[in-house]
DNA sequence: GGACTTTAATAACGGTCATTATGAAAAAGG
DNA sequence: CCTTTTTCATAATGACCGTTATTAAAGTCC
């Protein structure tokens, strides 16, 4: 019983992370996430919780419908495609959106206040987890042959993340799609060559 | 005539410049500054100016005492000496300091709120202008046979600075540096060979 | 239809933000 | 010594922060 409710969760929970997605955890206010979901301040509250809960629910959010590129790409035969792909869909991901480029998840990382600390120690538990996601299929191409003996999956893992977030950095300084794809073929220029791929490497050294 | 300034105004720049390092340009409060520098408000004002001029002097200072790696490596003879030496001086510079990792011009890229916007598009010029330079040797190097025909300046250059930001987030995540390293020796192991530097590659295609 | 429950909207809460008015203290010139 | 100039410290400013009473409206059940 009781009275419905008059707005969309949905929708709000979108309009909240595209706020959250421009101006990260810290420079997003109250007034602007009300503003964008219209609907007043009591009611977000009350559907969400305070602003860290409504937070971590437009993070889930965002890992399920937008940064979902991750589990498609892990599933592919090689780890060159593995990483191709992760990389093309961080790209996508970073720049399809022009209002809110960059990468929600990586702004948080690096706000500082007291405040965000909680919110920043997720966001780095949420990376760590996708780093070791990496480093087992790696460690699965390794036994199956796909990387040579000489590869270590970690330091791929590590290494593939560590451009994912360089990339992610740029987008959010206005880089073009076709820039970061430049960064993203010479970054797979170093990939160690499996048994099966090599006629995959894209530009064969002459 | 007048009365002396009682502080050191050096040591008080050097106490705001950490204070912004650890928590970003919004992060950090005027109560935080004049905490870690031992002076009340007024003086700061009176000092430096306000939050953003304070900044911009923090940031020139930043570039000029602690990201000084740039110009060091860009005098060295071959590419691929740039490229380790940059990767080097930033993984020195990011986990030097435990108080204060990662990079102070890389966290305020990122930091969105609308009054950030000035103090977010110096950063984004200081970036973009420490990329053309390293654009710019990368074609010499082309031009001097020390990078093959088919090498790109401009990617290598934005490449190079991919990895370098994302090894700054992974810094500010807590990252150690012989992580780091390996990461910054992934990255170079793409790296075109020049005529003269072929004996270098830690590790040649078998 | 009336008791009850849930939501909506207005407005306020204390706290912190960056910034500054105010006046006392200190140093220099005449 | 007294005036002038600069810096110092206290404290206040208005604006905005996240959060919440409070009251009115809307819907459900008996």
């Amino acid at each position: 019983m009781g009275r419905h409710r008059e707005f969309d969760v949905e929708k709000a929970l979108d309009a909240a992370l595209c706020v959250f997605w421009r101006k990260g955890y810290e420079g997003a206010s109250y007034a602007d996430l009300t503003e964008a979901a219209g609907v007043e301040r009591p009611a977000l509250y009350s559907a969400f919780g305070n602003k860290e809960a409504l937070f971590r629910k437009v993070l889930a959010r965002y890992y399920e419908r937008y940064a979902d590129y991750l589990p498609d790409a892990l599933q592919l035969p090689t780890a060159r495609e593995v990483a191709a792909h992760a990389l093309q869909g961080a790209i996508d991901l970073t720049t399809r959106y022009p209002d809110h480029t960059g990468c929600l998840g990586i702004q948080g990382v690096l706000a500082g206040s007291d405040e965000a600390e909680p919110v920043r120690q997720a966001l780095i538990e949420a990376r760590v987890e996708a780093e070791a996601q990496l480093r087992e299929r790696f460690e699965r191409a390794k036994a199956e042959g796909d990387l040579p003996e000489t590869a270590r999956p970690d330091t791929l893992a590590t290494f593939l993340m560590a451009v994912l977030h360089g990339m992610a950095v740029q987008a959010k300084a206005g880089f073009s799609r076709d820039t970061l794809e430049a960064v993203a073929e010479q970054a797979l220029a170093t990939w160690p060559a499996g048994k099966g791929d090599g006629a995959l490497r894209p530009k064969p050294q002459p």
